[in-house]
RNA sequence: GCGGGUGUGGCGGAAUUGGUAGACGCGUCAGACUUAGGAUCUGAUUUCGCAAGGAGUGGGGGUUCAAGUCCCUUCACCCGCACCA
């Protein structure tokens, strides 16, 4: 009875030694150069891994066990994005701790994530939940209120009316609670807020020389959305109206003005309006409409201010003035001058109202629409006969020269909302005095640990679980020690993982949460890899939040990841997402089970183009379960005194080269083809050279480590494989000496020469013509040229 | 609307600088070994055709001795963002 592979016994065998003899274990060591790999550390749900993670983690696993093999120290951390909602609705439905139930799911995360054999140095791991960890991420919070970029503000937030607490952008799916379904509105809240903006354009140009891949450049810039333009201000009675435009150039065409309903001028001067209960009717219905209402109405709608006109500086035009909820309060200055001819929002709402459109830009019919384009400018006093470039900076000059307006840049992105009205996230270490205001703690009282509190629900008002934690929140005021009260409000789940790549550099500090040393050695962060999901959040707050802590000193380099690249998702076999509510999820558990944690990490790897999409497949699992059976029967074939040829040569440095090559550029599905046509080479011979396999299994052991690693032992080495060195493959060994080459008569293929390489062209067109079918087409007719490429292709043209 | 991406056999997917389209795997078919096998091994497998030969990389056009690859145009699908002035 033949032996088969048992992988359930082998890879058990193998990942307990290397835990126990501490093989992926990790330190500073300054004779060699270092490599961070980094993944994004899971939350830690209680479904379990899902299939999705072991594509990334098994990707920087294969470069981190290759990298180790070519002689570099290399850090491959795992951690635990720990604070979160699911733990907290698991506790409001069932009383059990967040605390216990992360817990529990960390260690089921914990023991499926070495039951695949990942090169982990688990000394490091980490979780943000951990006192110890969130110490630092408190500090850090206070760090950026003493630099005033921590601030208290009064801002709308989406409400659930139902759950009555405030939700994130992202718990909000399609304007409804993602908990119970309900419809959002929104609700004036103070707020903890991060001045992300503050570094938007050092976030848009630091990019330039990182190596991401470019989706992930375009959408973080995208996201920020830089814009060029002016801020103008129009006489507005007494007072000035200010816009935003990035179109200066088209002010001679300005024929009206709109406010957002909630711009402070509507407000402010309600008593000058002739038409106030019209006014007060459209903003109020204005406020009840939640954000997804509100866009996606096709119908311009709004209101004339009446009995108020403001005055186009350019022209001393008086125009009249509108609010209108197409315009965004918290963009710009929530005001602009509407240009009809050119731009289609204004034309659409001039149409509506029946306002005038003046053209200013030659081009276009703006009897159908706006004409957005480029053109030169009429009806525009100085600028006419100037192209938009021009124009542009005329205008601006103007408006400079006489005292009504500037260049301004302006972007998308927001402030960052840093307050949840959740209890399972870092306390906010702040404290509220009457007399003083707000306070940060004494770093000495760090880390503010969560209280105990009687349930996890919110309050009436939608105040955070901890508003019932009792003494807890009675305090004294750091500054003058009278009476003060605890900031309820918890942080976001975004914060621990803000900073987590830098604490796995030094894990266990406890004066600082990372050496200098450490930070030294260990950043930047060389390769990072994660989903496209996180592109705008998590990868956007950390480089800011990474920028921040440069600009304060604390860490060595302004920009935290050195290159980023992202894996595809992984699709249930019928192309559709994998749920529990589809009931289509795969469970890496019963997959390992079943082929093994080899099979399963070579099949994620050669499932196809690795930053692309991906369906499961059993079937084409089994292909991979075959061939890791192949491999390992292949052993048997191995004979100690059996020599290679150099045709075998051949085989193994052409494997070496593209397996080396291909792990590098991300392409693994088809460094894994050349494994299995290396493979099956080798299966062909009546007799295996020792070395031709040993490098086989060098080449395989970041894809199956346990399999190389059992079969290196059988082959009699007592050293672990990742010990090894990474062959190097020679593409002089690696090249045929003879090669066919294609004869083409007029493009069209008609057979192949077989000829040693680099034969001459004479030689090669004499082969091509003496094949008889090439001899057979070309009757009768006169040979034009003869086109030779060395070593490829011989095209003769005839007519 | 804006930004990014993808279209190649029955399926997942390969194809350095333009140079033998379909590597590798799945599936299917045939055969071998088997009481049997969804196990293993061998072979075949883009398509039409007995063959010679023809067609073929979403569609149309172009450049070239030669195009999946370059240019123009068009269609379909996917992912972000979305009234951002």
């Amino acid at each position: 009875m033949e032996e088969r592979y048992n992988f359930k016994a082998i890879e058990k065998k193998w990942q307990e030694i290397w835990d126990d003899e501490k093989v992926y274990k990790v330190e500073i060591d300054k004779n060699k150069e270092k490599f961070y790999a980094l993944v994004e550390f899971p939350y830690p749900s209680g479904a379990g891994l899902h299939v999705g993670h072991p594509r990334s983690y098994t990707a920087l696993d294969v470069i981190a066990r290759k990298k180790r093999m070519q002689g570099f120290n290399v850090l491959y951390p795992m951690g635990f994005d720990a604070f979160g909602l699911p733990a907290e609705n698991y506790a409001i439905k069932t009383g059990v701790h967040p605390a216990v139930s992360t817990k529990a799911n960390i260690e089921n995360f914990t023991r499926q994530l070495k039951s695949i054999g990942f090169s982990f140095d688990w000394d490091r791991c980490i979780n943000t939940c951990d006192p110890e960890y969130y110490k630092w991420t408190q500090w850090m919070f206070i760090k950026f209120f003493e630099k005033g970029l921590a601030y208290k503000d009064k801002i709308a937030i989406n409400w659930c009316p139902s759950c009555k607490v405030g939700l994130a952008n992202e718990e909000v799916v399609n304007g409804h609670c993602e908990r119970c379904g309900a419809e959002v509105v929104r609700k004036d809240k103070e707020q903890w807020m991060i001045a992300i903006t503050k570094y938007a354009d050092r976030l848009i140009k630091d990019l330039d020389d990182l190596d991401f891949i470019d989706r992930v450049k375009s959408q973080q810039i995208n996201w920020i959305g830089r814009s060029e333009g002016a801020e103008l201000d129009f006489e507005f009675g007494d007072d000035k109206l200010t816009v935003f435009t990035t179109r200066p150039d088209t002010a001679f065409g300005v024929t009206y003005m709109v406010l957002a309903p909630e711009h402070e001028f509507v407000q402010k001067y309600m008593d000058k309006f002739e038409n106030q209960s019209e006014i007060r009717a459209y903003v109020e219905e204005t406020a009840k409409k939640s954000d997804l209402q509100r866009t996606m109405s096709d119908e311009k709608t709004g209101v004339e201010l009446k009995g108020v006109k403001a005055k186009n500086p350019y022209n001393g035009q008086m125009i009249p003035v509108f609010i209108s909820d197409y315009v965004l309060t918290g963009y710009g200055t929530g005001a602009i001058m509407a240009v009809p001819a050119h731009d289609q929002r204004d034309y659409d709402f001039a149409k509506v109202f029946n306002l005038p459109i003046i053209q200013v830009l030659d081009g276009g019919d703006i009897s159908e629409k706006a004409w957005e384009e480029d053109g030169k400018h009429i009806n525009s006093g100085f600028l006419d006969g100037l192209n938009k470039d021009e124009a542009m900076h005329q205008a601006i000059d103007y408006a400079v020269k006489h005292g009504f307006g500037r260049a301004k840049v302006n972007f998308k992105l927001r402030d960052w909302v840093f307050s949840r009205q959740r209890y399972w996230g870092e306390p906010i270490p702040m404290v509220y005095c009457e007399k003083c205001g707000w306070q940060p703690i004494p770093e000495s009282e760090l880390p503010l640990t969560l209280p105990e509190v009687p349930d996890y629900h919110p309050n009436d008002e939608g105040e955070s679980p901890l508003s019932k934690a009792g003494d807890w929140l009675n305090t004294t005021c750091p500054k003058c020690g009278g009476k003060a009260r605890r900031e309820t409000d918890t942080m976001p789940n975004w914060a621990g993982s803000s900073w987590y790549f830098l604490r796995y550099c030094d894990p266990h500090n406890d004066k600082e949460f990372a050496s200098k040393e450490a930070l030294d050695y260990w950043m930047n962060v060389d390769w990072y890899n994660g989903g496209m999901e996180h592109t705008t959040l998590h990868l956007l707050y950390s480089r800011f939040w990474h920028k921040f802590l440069y600009d304060c000193g604390y860490v060595p380099m302004p920009e935290p990841y050195k290159k980023r690249t992202s894996h595809g998702m992984i699709l249930a076999e019928n192309g559709e997402k994998m749920s529990k509510s589809r009931g289509n999820v795969i469970n890496p558990d019963d997959i390992i089970d079943a082929y093994g944690a080899d099979a399963f990490r070579l099949y994620e790897m050669f499932m196809g183009p690795f930053d692309q999409t991906a369906m499961w497949s059993d079937e084409s699992l089994m292909g991979v379960y075959r061939f890791v059976g192949k491999v390992f029967g292949l052993f048997k074939k191995v004979y100690k005194n059996a020599k290679p040829s150099d045709k075998d040569l051949r085989a193994m440095h052409k494997c070496i080269l593209e397996v080396s090559e291909r792990i590098e550029q991300m392409r693994f599905n088809t460094a894994v083809s050349s494994l299995m046509t290396y493979v099956n080479y080798l299966s062909s011979l009546e007799k295996i050279a020792p070395e031709l396999y040993e490098i086989l299994l060098k080449l395989m052991s970041p894809f199956t480590p346990h399999l190389a690693e059992e079969m290196w032992a059988r082959l009699g080495h007592n050293t672990f494989i990742v010990a090894e060195t990474w062959p190097k493959g020679d593409a002089k060994l690696a090249e045929e000496n003879t090669v066919t080459m294609a004869v083409q008569i007029c493009g069209k293929m008609r057979g192949t020469v077989e000829l040693p390489k680099d034969a001459s062209r004479e030689m090669a067109e004499k082969a091509a013509l003496n094949l008889e079918n090439v001899k057979k087409q070309l009757e009768g007719k006169e040979i034009k040229k003869v086109i030779v490429v060395p070593n490829k292709i011989v095209n003769i043209v005839a007519a």
